[in-house]
Formats: C-alpha cells, sequence, structure tokens
DNA sequence: CAGATTGACTTGCTTTTTGCAACCAAGAAT
DNA sequence: ATTCTTGGTTGCAAAAAGCAAGTCAATCTG
C-alpha cells in the first residue's frame, strides 16, 4: 500500500485531476490546508464535516504519495506531525474557489465564509501571493 | 431510492458541493454534457474512461434529482432518450475548466484539449455566453 | 519518577458503493 | 417476422466508507 494507485482512467486532465481528488474527503482536508491553516491530524478532525480518524489518516497518507503535502515532525513537541501545504496543493485553490462560487449560488443550506471569498474575488493574483508568502515563513520557522 | 441522500455534511459550500459531485464520475458526466456535447446514454458510455452502465444510469437519475441535467424523450427517434444540461449544469464549467489547468499542470500524462481551454481563458464570459446560447437553440429544437 | 493524559494513529467489523458481466425489453431497421 | 440498437436492470464479488475501540509513544502532573 506504499505507492497510491497511478493507473489512470484517461489522459483528460479533469479525469486525471479527479483519479486524486475525486471523492468525497480529499478537497475538505485541502480546503482546511489553504483557507483554514490547519497544521495537526487534531485540527482536521475538529473540521464540522467529522470526518472519521482512519479516513483522515488514509487520505493525509495518499496527499503526501501525491506530493500535496509534505509531513514534519514538529520541532516543539515531537508527538505532533505538521502537515504542510505544498505548491501543487496550494494552485487548488482556485478550483475550489469556483466550487465555493457554485455551491453558495445553487446549494441553499451552504454559509459562505464572505471574507474569504471576497478577498479572493476582489483580488486573485494578491490573495494567492499571500498564502505563497505566509506559507514559505511557516517553512522556515519551522525548517529542519 | 427516489429521493437523492439529502443530509448535508455542514453548511461550507465547498462541503454541500462535494456532497453532490464528490465522486469520481459525476463530474466527468458533467464534462461530457458541457465540453463535448454529449447528450445521449451511450455518448457517455463510449467516453475513454469506460464509466460501467449501472453506474452511469445511477449518476444521470442523481443529476437529475439536483437538477443538474433534464432527461427527454428523443423526437426524432422515441427509444432514444436526451439529457439536456440545465444552467445549474453549465454554471460548472469554471469548477472544471480549473481543475483542467490544475490537472494540465500537475499530472504529466494527461493531455489538454488545447482549443477548449485557450478559448475559455481567452475570453470566459464570452465562452459561457456561448455554450448558454447554443443550449437554449438547442432546447427550443427539440422543446416538447 | 509513577501515573494520567494527549496526539496520532491502527484494528476489527459492518454497511455502502463500485465494478463487472450478463440479461432484458421496447422501438426501429430489414 | 426477426434481428439489431438503445437504454437500461440484476446479481454478485470486491473495494471503500464508517464506527467504535484499542494502541503506543511523548509529555504533563503531582
Amino acid at each position: 500500500m506504499t505507492k497510491s494507485s497511478q493507473i489512470s482512467r484517461s489522459s483528460c486532465p479533469v479525469s486525471c485531476a479527479l483519479d486524486i481528488l475525486g471523492d468525497k474527503w480529499t478537497l475538505l482536508v485541502v480546503r482546511d490546508l489553504i483557507f483554514f491553516r490547519k497544521r495537526y491530524f487534531g485540527d482536521f478532525q475538529n473540521s464540522p464535516e467529522k470526518i472519521a480518524t482512519n479516513i483522515l489518516s488514509d487520505r493525509l497518507k495518499k496527499l503526501e504519495e501525491c506530493h500535496l503535502l509534505l509531513r514534519r515532525r514538529d520541532p516543539a513537541n515531537a508527538r505532533k506531525i505538521i502537515y504542510m501545504p505544498t505548491e501543487k496543493c496550494v494552485d487548488l485553490a482556485p478550483p475550489i474557489m469556483e466550487l465555493v462560487r457554485w455551491g453558495a449560488k445553487y446549494v441553499p443550506e451552504s454559509d459562505v465564509h464572505e471574507n474569504l471569498v471576497q478577498r479572493f474575488e476582489q483580488d486573485p493574483l494578491e490573495f494567492m501571493g499571500e498564502i505563497r508568502l505566509s506559507l514559505r515563513k511557516e517553512n522556515e520557522a519551522n525548517k529542519e
């Protein structure tokens, strides 16, 4: 189970993307990483969707295999593990933001975090730049 | 099994969107509807990913329940059924295009339909407008 | 420095969803 | 009339999801 199933169903980029992201949980973990800056196992567990620990564990493993995140030991507390999003992960912000817009438009029970959306809509490039910058700082802070 | 499972995991629009779209097949059917203008059961079957007929049948049913498509009998051939995307469905073009960009950037085995991407990138609004317009014409052609 | 607690998982088991392959029925073509 | 096509359904095996409980090392607590 070390390598993820690398068989892609077709050469279509949508299908290739969905081979990695196409399930109910993966993109929620990515959302938590990018937009809510969650970094620890317990943080993801506490998201309102209440993912089961075995599934979370599996998704984190797969995301690492696909190079969407890096796993590190917390220098401040050796029993904690820090999950850091990579550039490949951060670049999922635009598709996720478009899903937010769609969800907000069509699913009545959805409740948008207005400030996040507004910041993205106003200037997507700056928004992305900010995320990348703070990520770089974080990386330096606990490099090892 | 008539009504789709309407329990949303949370009020987050990403999670709400994924409650509907979050699996390996649904967005591929939507892609076929929007970008390749597939309309018949057999068209979807023939996509390179080779969806199984029972799953296709199930996804078409669920998409209809969620008002992403309309099912009609073909006036020209009574045994054929036309699946027409709705506005709600067409509005998934932006998230899908962003997935295309991501897939094209990061998944080496993916092979983009350059013309589609270019047309979208050059002028997203016009691209969307065209799709909507041709959909309206199609609707009139086989209204009933 | 022993004992309780926390954080990050794993295991076992049940339920649900996928994925074949085969089958079927109504309408159209010959 | 019978053969083919289209759009499915059914049955069954395999994989994935979901839940509760257990593990195990690190670290706080007294």
